[in-house]
DNA sequence: ATGCCCTTGTAACAAGGA
């Protein structure tokens, strides 16, 4: 099986390259953050005729996940219990069983600064996945994917320095993530294509992805059946270069099942 | 060259991203 996740910044935006990419790729469930379209407005027939079934929660303007499968699509959820809004609900997680594994797509609040109330949501929407994920493994093999928002180590950022005062890199934010791991997953690595640290996220602003001026932000955790039969994880860079990209490059997952 | 911010909604900007 091969999986993948990627926060395409804009289905929409993204359709002509989000085609190419999956021609090219192939992956059986690919898991999407950051859609931006509302409910229904996901371009589902397009998908469709590269072999796709998609499940979508969307939200007009901002956030929206989805995933795609050609294995089926089964006990398809929005959401998860328990998890906050702002105070509304918003589209940041989907969850779907394919080919008999649990997919979870997750679009973690940014928090935007610490001081921000925005980042009191962000650990407690955290929180509240890490609870409905205890539930979730219990069931069977688990995959949640998607844009965390959170750079677990220093090394996972282009500049610690640079961070200082900033989201993302705070000890609660890193301590929300490993308290996820604690409940029974994995972080699966990712290699890079280039360089020796797998960014998934360059700036668009001042040349940052040719400097490699790059964030970890987008991560896959699995439960130990999954990340045991893990062959190769890559962080397509390529889908970072030309014209018209996301911010964010996808991360393919093979797997020995 | 990988090449120096983008996207959406709404109507010339505002807001959000990280």
């Amino acid at each position: 099986m091969r999986f993948a996740t990627w926060n395409v910044n804009s289905v929409k935006a993204r359709l002509p390259r989000l085609l190419e990419w999956l021609d090219a790729t192939k992956p059986d469930v690919l898991l999407l953050q950051e859609t931006k379209v509302a409910q229904g407005g996901f371009p589902s027939a397009e998908v469709g005729e590269l072999g796709y079934e998609t499940a979508e929660y969307g939200q007009g303007r901002w956030n929206g996940v989805a995933v795609l499968s050609r294995l089926g699509l089964e006990d398809v959820r929005n959401g998860f219990p328990g998890e906050p809004g702002y105070p509304d609900a918003e589209a940041r997680a989907i969850g779907a069983t394919c080919g008999g594994v649990r997919f979870l797509s997750v679009y973690v609040p940014n928090g935007r600064t610490p001081d921000d109330p925005h980042y009191t949501y962000k650990l407690s929407w955290l929180s509240a996945l890490r609870v409905a994920l205890a539930d979730e493994v219990a069931a069977g093999p688990v995959v949640v994917a998607g844009d965390f928002n959170v750079a677990p180590t220093d090394a996972d950022v282009w500049d610690p320095a640079a961070f200082a005062g900033a989201t993302h890199v705070t000890v609660p934010e890193r301590e929300a993530l490993s308290a996820i791991r604690g409940v029974g997953f994995t972080d699966v690595p990712a290699r890079p294509l280039k360089g020796d640290r797998p960014f998934t996220y360059w700036d668009y602003r001042a040349g940052a992805f040719h400097q490699n001026l790059g964030m970890r932000i987008d991560l896959v955790y699995a439960t130990p059946d999954i990340a045991g039969a893990v062959k190769d994880a890559v962080v397509d860079r390529e889908a970072r270069k030309g014209k018209g990209p996301s911010d964010h490059a996808p991360i393919v997952v093979d797997l020995d099942r």
